[in-house]
DNA sequence: ACTGCGCCAGTTTTT
DNA sequence: CTGGCGCAGT
């Protein structure tokens, strides 16, 4: 984009139907090229037929386009399928061109989704919409008008790695003890400072607090002045800034307000004061405001979502339309009784009552049983029941509340031999391989990136420590300018010593010269460039741990990555914003996943192990949020229920470890709160109330556990989960000497044969067997071929 | 400038 | 029980 102020690149291309030219959108666009997006089919479609699939209320959401909307949308109620015809009624109607529609989601995967979707129904040209997360349209407004709020168009946006850096550097030259006031708690402060849309300037001192003795104001004045001498943005500041931008520059938000004639806002009910504000602003023009969401599902109060943004909606917005989609067209009535009375036990609903035509099934099951062991084995065991009844195992999955509970499937997966995968592991571009490679680029692209520059200074190692980065910090301070250019000064003196100052001046002159080569050359070329000239695969190659080997992998899936962008500064905006990693699918596999991850998806039958008190609800949401901890909490558990389409079994183990400590747990209170007609409880004997026969638990009586039976009048619910602990050792965990195993080497497993290593993961192993193909097995369990 | 030891904490996570 | 981090030693 040459020119940060023109908007055109936003217009449509002619589209494949733009021979029979609309007569256009009711009031003229300005600069409007002839012909739109609106494709020949959509628009000879007055009979509209993406509305014929909608039932009456689906229908109104759809078509309702005037004034503010609030479309209540339950789970299983058809939301995208209703948001996706609402903006193509919008477009077949000629009410705007796509450009002047704003459609904005949380996920980078939802905007491609609903993209997909417009574009099937209208045939292509959805592309001119203004459709995107928050954030990335924030950063697209935002380097349009940098100057405006003192910004270069060319900033970088920060990480939490950079802003963790970047506030332990303010904590230290203040000397504040980051023992004690920890910079992550700071940077926390100053995120829900942002959430909020509050400016330095803005926050009262009333709201300081107690960090550092109420230095954290100052602390986040610091931390702004900083990132503005770094052209740098953190997450949060791309919202903030603009609010600045709008509120300190009439003719800029007239231009948006008038812009977007249309707005839609998906998961209306995790957006937070900032986005609240943002959009009210926009809206302010006399837009068309649609937002949809379901305050039922507000799950991420956590990091600053308010749901009071939702249930203020026709308060906030005059007039507002409130449509409620409660037809639910995915669960069972079981299931959806279930959750329905589960969350009837918050209060400050807005009030959905969910229903279905659809046929009776069964039951919603409660198992408890002895502990977590036996519970991964009854749930592997189950799902293998499933299979053999021919539901497909990606029909299946695994919520959790907490990551950490993963490995407990996991291991029973690998020992039952049934193919899983975890979703929201660790991502491509979090690796730190790929972060540092990253940095270099944006050094390139980017000199006065202080803090890209500080995290490869010395990676490969070069013989520049500490001491000659706070050298730099000095020079750098001392000019008023960014590391890198301090740098180039510093070496024609003799602050340095002779080592150290050889070696920067190396490592300068190897960053103009590849800026020089950054004009002429791909990325994809220029990144290969660097990482061998750096030293950064010599690197790799000569470590010879387990993972080098996996890393220089990824690096070659990086440049490969690279191929795909003209220009660096398009490929870092993408590596900052759109940090997703396509799931790699390949076969059928049960997903094992955390409950904030499964929001959106939906699953023929779905496991929720772990309802114990402390687990969940979470021990810290209740005492850091206390009640309405606990409703979020809830919120999660109806989440969960509500992503089964046949069957949900609910279980809770009476005795769990936890770093490796065994605790006994009693049931959720949230088993107490599903209904009982609709469910059914298999508990072993008095783990739960009314149990009835006690399905076998082996482990118990294998491993003579030596605590006792909880009796659930007796236990009290421990304050924190490991402060009640039971002296079991830590038994049968596969433990394995695994004997110098490593990747691409030729290993024998008793069950499948001769295989080759493909990845290793601690004692996880994925081998591609000759006969059996691609299995994931433990360690303890291949030998050497 | 690097390596090793000891201490503490230990949900959820997208952008 | 881990892992991450800060500090102290070579």
């Amino acid at each position: 984009m040459s020119d940060p102020f023109d908007l055109s690149d936003a217009e449509p291309e002619a589209g494949p139907g733009a021979s029979s030219a609309p007569s256009g959108p009711a009031a003229p666009a300005p600069a409007r090229p002839a012909g739109g997006a609106i494709s020949g089919q959509a628009m000879a479609g007055l009979a509209a037929p993406y509305l014929d699939m909608l039932n009456p209320e689906q229908r109104a959401a759809a078509e309702t386009l005037d004034g503010a909307v609030l479309v209540l949308a339950g789970a299983g109620t058809g939301k995208t399928r209703v948001l996706v015809s609402r903006l193509a009624h919008i477009l077949a109607q000629r009410r705007a061109w796509p450009s002047q529609i704003l459609a904005v989601t949380f996920t980078n995967k939802a905007a491609r989704e609903m993209l997909e979707r417009v574009n099937a129904i209208i045939g292509g040209g959805g592309e001119g919409l203004w459709l995107g997360t928050f954030h990335s349209i924030c950063a697209r407004i935002l380097r349009r008008h940098a100057e405006l709020i003192g910004l270069k168009p060319t900033f970088t946006i920060l990480d939490t790695d950079d802003q963790l850096r970047l506030l332990k550097q303010l904590l230290s030259a203040e000397n504040i003890d980051d023992k004690k006031w920890p910079a992550r708690s700071l940077l926390a402060i100053i995120q829900r400072w942002k959430d909020r849309g509050l400016a330095p300037d803005r926050v009262t001192v009333a709201e300081a607090g107690e960090f550092a003795g109420g230095k954290a104001l100052d602390l986040y004045k610091g931390y702004q002045a900083r990132l503005r001498t770094l052209n740098a943005v953190d997450f949060g500041d791309l919202l903030l800034h603009c609010l600045t931008l709008f509120s300190t520059q009439p003719e800029v938000l007239a231009e948006y307000q008038q812009r977007f004639r249309y707005m839609l806002v998906d998961e209306y009910q995790d957006t937070n004061v900032a986005q609240y504000l943002w959009l009210r602003l926009l809206a302010q023009g006399g837009g068309n405001v649609c937002c949809v969401g379901d305050d039922d599902q507000s799950i991420y109060g956590w990091r600053g979502a308010e749901v009071g943004n939702i249930l203020r909606f026709e308060k906030d917005f005059s007039g507002a339309r409130v449509i409620r989609l409660e037809r639910n067209y995915r669960s069972t009535p079981q299931i959806l009784a279930a959750a329905s009375a589960l969350i009837a036990n918050n209060a400050g609903r807005l009030g959905k009552t969910l229903w279905t035509e659809g046929e009776a099934g069964e039951k919603v099951r409660v198992t408890g049983i002895w502990d977590g062991e036996a519970e991964a084995r009854t749930i592997a065991e189950e799902i293998e029941a499933c299979q053999r009844a021919g539901i497909k195992l990606d029909q299946m999955a695994v919520l959790v509340r907490a990551g950490s509970q993963t490995r407990e499937f996991e291991e029973r997966f690998i020992s039952a031999a049934i193919p899983y995968r975890v979703i929201g592991g660790p991502r491509f571009y979090e690796r730190a391989e790929i972060r540092d490679v990253i940095a270099y680029l944006r050094v390139i692209a980017e000199p006065s990136d202080d803090l890209a520059f500080e995290r490869i200074v010395n990676v490969p190692k070069r013989g520049l420590g500490s001491a000659t980065v706070q050298a730099l910090h000095a020079a750098g301070r001392a000019v008023g300018t960014a590391m890198t250019v301090a740098a180039s000064n510093l070496v024609a003196t003799d602050e340095l010593r002779p080592a150290a100052r050889s070696s920067l001046a190396a490592l300068i002159e190897s960053f103009s010269r590849w800026r020089a080569m950054a004009d002429e050359m791909a990325p994809a070329e220029l990144a290969a460039t660097v990482i061998d000239e750096s030293g950064y695969s010599e690197m790799w190659q000569k470590d010879k741990s387990p993972e080098a080997p996996g890393r220089l992998d990824n690096l070659k899936e990086l440049v490969a990555a690279l191929e795909e962008f003209d220009t660096l500064g398009a490929f870092l905006e993408h590596v900052s914003l759109v940090m997703d990693t396509e799931n790699r699918s390949g076969g059928e596999m049960v997903s094992v996943m955390t409950l904030h991850a499964a929001k959106g998806l939906e699953f023929e039958v779905v496991f929720l192990p772990g309802w114990e008190e402390g687990l969940f609800p979470h021990q810290r949401a209740m005492d850091e949020s206390g009640a309405a901890g606990l409703e979020e909490e809830r919120r999660l558990a109806y989440v969960g229920l509500t992503r089964a389409k046949k069957r949900a079994y609910v279980s809770f183990a009476a005795n769990r470890r936890i770093y490796n400590q065994w605790m006994s747990a009693i049931p959720s209170r949230f088993i107490d709160e599903l209904p009982p007609g609709e469910v059914e409880v298999i508990a072993d004997q008095g783990l739960y109330g009314n149990a009835t026969p006690p399905a076998r638990s082996e482990s118990s009586r294998e491993r003579g556990a030596p605590f006792r039976r909880p009796a659930a009048a007796d236990i009290e619910i421990p304050k924190k989960m490991n402060a009640r602990k039971a002296g079991k050792p830590g038994g049968g965990a596969m433990k394995t000497s695994d004997g110098g195993l490593s990747r691409g080497q030729r290993v024998f497993h008793q069950k499948f044969g001769y295989g080759v290593i493909r990845t290793l993961d601690g004692d996880k192993l994925e081998i591609l067997f000759e006969k059996a193909g691609a299995k994931k097995v433990m360690a303890g369990f291949v030998k050497p071929a």
